[in-house]
RNA sequence: GGGAUAGUAGCUCAACUGGACAGAGCGACGGUUUCCUAAACCGUAGGUUGGGAGUUCGAUUCUCCCCUGUCCCA
């Protein structure tokens, strides 16, 4: 038994007073409340079930087994209620521990993922349309999902499956010929793109000879007429160097852009593989796939007019992706609108033997102003729109605060290039807080005033407790005779452990303590239930648990033996606090 | 019509997959700056977890039936 693990013993302990059975799942959680001691099991209870005993009578049990087998570092174990176990730890462990941790490259992120590969599909906007509040989620989720997977040790492959393909080009192309001016065909932007789409497909709505002549261009583009090819390619250029500077803001980045072009070679031979199988079947001139078993309604896989649809391509897609990549699973992060297709093509995926586990992140959808966004609605807000405004309504704050203290001179409505990145670093970080800290299975009506909160539960509340944590180690080092250069060695770098150990003298430093073990088995938690809204919920309360012993403990002016050891529990605070972040994808400057 | 998903404080959300008195933020009210950044901290008020039944030591969580919203399929 690892001497360090509470987890090892309870398992000895469950494992001796039932030898039968299989203890592999027991765990040590944080006790609900401190008065119960620091953890807590409730294994006993829940082997109820199975060994078919009173709750109480199975954790007596296992109570005496542990009893016997105590370690030194557990202080005190009881039973309680109907069958709960806790646990109290002496400060001498839990400062080992923090020391470990502090020690660990990783923060003690458990590396479940070594050695395995994983690709997560996310993003994944339209072409030749700018990005609107509507693709937050996708690619804030996404991305933090993909953060904490690399984490965990996963070789991650982050794909942007575009929609790079479909009837929108023939609309697309017959518009860019007559309803730009030369001028803008000279300097095409998304937008004149979005523009000349709109024109040309009301256009066709209206009118049958347009509506002829984009079906037209469409054809020509699927065989492959070199015109229009070119101008697909320069439409998906411009595309992806206008998302990609939306990636930069939001700091995306992927390893492959493979949009639904790259598989539609692929789906005559996906629909070949489907019939063989006896998957497919003929009817009303298409072909489909029942689920009879599953209960699902029917898939078509290929169309009377012979064109195939997204459960082709998607079929196509995994079928590339394991045979380029072997991944040990794929997960896709869209809106919940698609369960249903999801659930039918993973699986025909499985019915073609297919192994790689598949996963779908449904999240509720963006509305505005209750209605789903779009620009029928009139209530689209582009994402660009969005990320200035949180950068302005940031840097109210940031000049009003850093003007006083840095510019004696406060007359400038110029913002220096050192507030503004400022402000972006802060606003960008409260937009994707906004969304993070919500379970993405619930829809969100945006409003402006929350998703741009700078207050309470927050990004900037985060980065605030950053700030001041690297305030503290600036102030600690100049008043230690340093130039105070060592506070930026100590943050986000390596905290020194203190040579007086961590003392943990108060109870909120011991709660804060416990607090900070919790850091791994989190991340590792947010990553198994595809919620970056767990790890954002364990960084606000930790950060409130901060705040609260930051205000209540004098460090800089305690003894000197107090002083270092609260010094070091600040300072892991500050990495603990600075790497979660960093896994959701925002960023924490020293200075706020 | 069938299915998915949600319904928790005035508002926005949590609740570690069945655990101890359901917790935060915002808003409201009241406090805290000769003191390490007040974007902070402390306190008060606010709940029949949509309704009803069931399963058991124990239910916001699981089952069934209603009600309401959103979405998907024909």
């Amino acid at each position: 038994m690892d001497e360090k693990t509470i987890e090892g013993w309870l398992r000895d302990g469950f494992s001796a007073a039932f030898p039968e059975n299989d203890f592999s799942h027991v765990r040590a959680l944080p006790a609900t409340d401190a008065k119960f001691g620091d953890f807590q099991c409730n294994d006993a209870l829940a082997a109820a079930k199975t060994l078919r005993q009173p709750p109480r009578k199975i954790a007596e049990a296992v109570f005496a087994k542990l009893l016997d087998n105590r370690p030194p570092f557990v202080e005190k174990l009881e039973l309680a209620g109907p069958g709960f176990l806790n646990m109290t730890v002496s400060t001498a462990w839990l400062a080992s521990r923090l020391r470990d941790i502090s020690e660990s490259p990783n923060l003690d992120i458990p590396q479940v993922g070594a050695g395995k590969k994983v690709v997560i599909d996310y993003s994944s906007p339209n072409a030749a349309k700018q990005m609107h509040i509507g693709h937050i989620r996708s690619t804030v989720i996404g991305n933090a999902i993909d953060r904490i997977y690399r984490a965990l040790g996963y070789d991650v492959i982050a794909d942007n499956h575009l929609g790079d393909w479909g009837t929108q080009f023939g609309i697309l192309i017959k518009g860019y010929r007559e309803c730009l001016t030369q001028e803008e065909r000279d300097n095409l932007t998304v937008a004149n793109l979005e523009k000349c789409y709109v024109l040309s497909s009301s256009r066709a709505k209206a009118d049958e000879a347009w509506k002829n002549a984009c079906r037209e261009e469409l054809v020509r583009l699927q065989q492959g007429d070199a015109e229009d090819v070119a101008l697909w390619k320069r439409f998906i250029e411009i595309s992806i160097a206008e998302f990609d500077r939306m990636y930069a803001k939001l700091g995306v980045k992927f390893d492959t852009y493979r949009g639904e072009s790259y598989y539609n070679p692929l789906m005559p031979g996906v629909v070949d593989r489907l019939k063989k199988a006896g998957l497919a079947e003929p009817s009303e001139g298409a072909l489909i796939v029942r689920f009879d078993a599953e209960k699902l309604p029917v898939a078509i896989v290929q169309k009377s007019d012979g064109g195939f649809n997204y459960t082709t391509s998607d079929i196509a897609c995994v079928e590339s992706r394991v045979k380029d990549y072997a991944p040990e699973r794929i997960i896709y992060v869209t809106d919940d609108r698609q369960q249903l297709h999801f659930r039918q093509f993973f699986i025909i995926c499985e019915k073609l033997g297919y192994t790689t586990k598949l996963v779908h992140v449904p999240f509720g959808l963006m509305s505005y102003g209750g209605k789903a966004i779009s620009t029928r609605e009139g209530n689209l807000i582009k994402l660009d729109d969005l990320l200035a405004e949180a950068v302005r309504r940031a840097l109210k704050i940031v000049q009003k605060r850093t003007t006083t203290v840095d510019t004696p001179n406060p007359a400038a409505d110029q913002a220096t290039p050192a507030q503004i990145s400022l402000a972006e670093q802060i606003g960008f970080g409260a937009v994707k807080y906004a969304d993070l800290s919500h379970d993405p299975a619930t829809a969100i009506d945006f409003d402006w005033d929350k998703a741009l909160a700078l207050e309470g539960n927050s990004g900037p509340y985060l980065q605030y407790a950053y700030a001041r944590v690297c305030s503290l180690m600036e102030k600690a080092a100049v008043l230690d005779g340093g130039d105070g250069h060592r506070a930026s060695a100590t943050l986000p770098g390596d905290a020194q452990p203190p040579t007086t150990g961590y003392q943990l003298s108060t109870p909120i430093e011991k709660q804060l303590a416990l607090q900070l073990l919790q850091f791994g088995p989190t991340v590792l938690r947010a990553a198994e239930n595809y919620k970056p809204s767990v790890l954002a919920d364990y960084l606000f309360q930790t950060a409130q648990m901060y705040s609260s012993f930051y205000q209540r403990s004098p460090i800089l002016k305690s003894e000197p033996e107090v002083r270092e050891a609260r010094l070091a529990l600040c300072a892991l605070f500050g990495k603990v606090l600075a790497k979660g972040l960093s896994l959701l994808g925002i960023e924490t400057p020293a200075r706020i």
